[in-house]
DNA sequence: CTGTTAGCGCCTTCAT
DNA sequence: ATGAAGGCGCTAACAG
């Protein structure tokens, strides 16, 4: 035990050395005779030891094959881990289906990465059998952003309970009504702030509704009466199809709702005799928005204009109405919701929305909130678009062909 | 210090119980008075404890505002993080830009869920200032799938030097030639396996080649003799514009490389008097498409079909086409390549890929690897499908608009 | 400039 | 069915 050269400290000899394949720091360390401190300065704080030193560490560390500090161990002494969590309430499957959502991910990762954080999707299985909220509770991540989720749901809950810096997107902020407290028994530090949900989340939208009364009161103003309605799922899993004012009153996404509260507004401000169509699309995809069209269109043939609720199911609708062999936008008007970047190529009259910037602007927000500030709630507005495919209401049979 | 119920045990009375706000693990123990195991085991496996005193555990933790084992400590413990990191090489904004990529992604996440896997986004930073390879380096996750990456990049490599389960995607795996060796000095446990990079890396491509030669020779058998070659970028960051040879010789990204080496074959089998002329787009949006295709038609009018990498960028030259007037495909025909969801309302000419397939056997591959199987590398195959974007050349000045 | 020490929060044999 | 103890691999004080 006490021989002159250092004997290695300590007790377990049997797998202490180097078992599992992987390298640690302590290996490294003692390969080169130096205290471990000395090999993490020379990956964490150069300015700690000589050049000269460093170089032998790094040599040697990748000589033995150290990769350098497990970032596991490392995030947890640190007690950060550089990443958001982004949770869906779908499977993802389709979440990347809509362009819009890619196009909102790719500009919030952007303006993460410029704090070198990393983007970690998390979203609930379509598969039953495992837990839904498992993602969000076993994410090691330094903040979490909501995407979508219906209200009130447990997904919600589950987000709210890890009590984390928080941004809702196009979702208001619940209130902090009883639920997991997290403030804990002892509140007799007075130094360390009320631990307040509210303090750590932040909410960014769109001007859904206000969206939603342009297009409608555009169409309405065009003098079409008969006008269907293609909406997103009101909530969740049912598989769509007409709306029921029962459904409709228990309407559970956000956007859904303010975008079907626009358009009631606005039919509400025009004149009496103007009704609405409404039918549910089981998901959000051109081929299902087809489907819709095509039975809307059966069961309710006056039908002379189509509000939709987004881009992708308005492109159903015109691929629709190719079917049917109505011409568009002389026998149907057709609006849609988003602005994708292949609207303008289909002509399509839409209502736009900022997109990237509000990824960018949860970015920012999710920045905030890590830094210990309570960035305000931000909203932002959306505009009519109009294009090719709304015209006024033919007053007579309608012309097969469009001008021009 | 000596009081009669038990002191707790150790030194720093300051930070040891509640301080930072967050609960523990052992805070729920004491509260209760029961041992940490039996609290871990409450989480962990429920028939170690009686139901009952596994309601009463969670109970109090619920109370506490405790919310479960914390997944750092947990990863860090088990060795398993949950995660699995994608590569890319470029900035997130316009990964998602391309609906091939999202498309991939998505049903690449929809299998990894299935064993409650979950993805990271990787992407190197576009600010030159941080350090392009920290993402991948400093990343805490149990696999690493390679999206797109340049040969022979230091990216790569940082890849491989993490010695995990890996799986590339459209692109070779590369062979194990010195470099970061990860086989420690002494190798003389036998029963450990011999830590080869190969055994833990997997390929999964598509037949780029392939397809690239179908859609040259459709265009060959039309007649064409004077074609316009749009590609995809042929390595990091240079600017876009007319392809020299020399810029040839460097091409770094994989399938750039394949379906360029395609679209020659095509050639070199066929007439000898037709010429593709090359320009490289600065990056794979429907407006680079658009611009290089304006370049190209104007410095070298004789132009009468081309090959586009993508359809994305072919999006593009269909827009170019329409904005200087030239009717698709009488006077010009247009071949894509992925056949995007979008791409038949657009009627083009593509060559399609398995987009989603690959990313399930992406997944499945990994899955696999985590197994600790190898499983084989896979080839998809590719087809050529074609539309109305493409006809044969015109032998005179071509009619001005399509036919009904 | 370098070494020692004390955990980060948890899981898991091993004993009781 | 429950408790005690030893790390997982690393970093941040603090001493020397």
């Amino acid at each position: 035990m006490s021989s002159s050269s250092a004997p290695p400290s300590s007790a377990s000899p049997s797998r202490a050395s180097q078992s599992s394949g992987r390298i640690t720091l302590r290996e490294v360390a003692r390969a080169l005779g130096v205290s471990v401190a000395t090999v993490s300065n020379a990956y964490n704080r150069p300015d700690q030891l000589s050049a000269a030193l460093r170089e032998r560490v790094l040599d040697t560390a990748r000589t033995l094959g150290y990769g350098g500090p497990d970032p596991l161990a490392r995030s947890l002494r640190r007690g950060r881990t550089g990443v958001i969590g982004v949770v869906y309430d779908a499977p993802l499957e389709y979440a990347f289906a809509d362009p819009a959502a890619a196009l909102f991910l790719g500009s919030l990762a952007q303006s993460l990465q410029a704090a070198s954080l990393n983007l970690l999707l998390l979203a609930s299985p379509g598969d039953p059998q495992t837990d839904p909220l498992a993602p969000v509770q076993g994410a090691s991540v330094d903040g979490l952003i909501v995407y979508s989720a219906a209200q009130d749901s447990e997904l919600l809950r589950a987000v709210m309970a890890r009590s984390m810096p928080t941004v809702l997107v196009d979702q208001p902020v619940p209130v902090d009504q009883a639920g997991s407290v997290n403030q804990p028994v002892l509140a007799d530090q007075p130094d360390l702030p009320a631990q307040d949900h509210r303090a750590q989340t932040s909410g960014v939208q769109i001007d859904d509704a206000g969206g939603a009364r342009l297009a409608a009161r555009h169409l309405m103003d065009l003098g079409h009466t008969h006008i269907g309605v293609l909406c997103l799922e009101l909530g969740p899993r049912q598989g769509g199809g007409p709306v029921t004012p029962e459904r409709e009153r228990q309407v559970a996404y956000h956007p859904t709702a303010e975008r079907l509260r626009g358009y009631r507004e606005a039919l509400a401000a025009g004149p009496s005799e103007t009704r609405l169509f409404l039918t549910e699309a089981e998901r959000n995809t051109p081929s299902d928005g087809e489907t819709c069209t095509l039975e809307l269109l059966r069961s309710e043939p006056e039908i002379t204009a189509l509000l939709c609720m987004s881009d992708v199911l308005a492109q159903g609708a015109l691929r629709a109405a190719q079917t049917l062999g109505l011409s568009v936008p002389h026998r149907l008007s057709v609006i849609g919701y988003d602005d994708l970047p292949g609207s303008a190529d289909l002509k399509l009259t839409t209502v736009w929305q900022p997109t990237s910037e509000k990824g960018q602007r949860v970015g920012e927000a999710m920045l905030e909130l890590l830094g210990g500030q309570t960035p305000p709630d931000v909203r932002l507005p959306t505009r009519l678009v109009v294009r090719g495919s709304t015209a006024a209401r033919a007053t007579t049979d309608a012309p097969l062909h469009p001008p021009g």
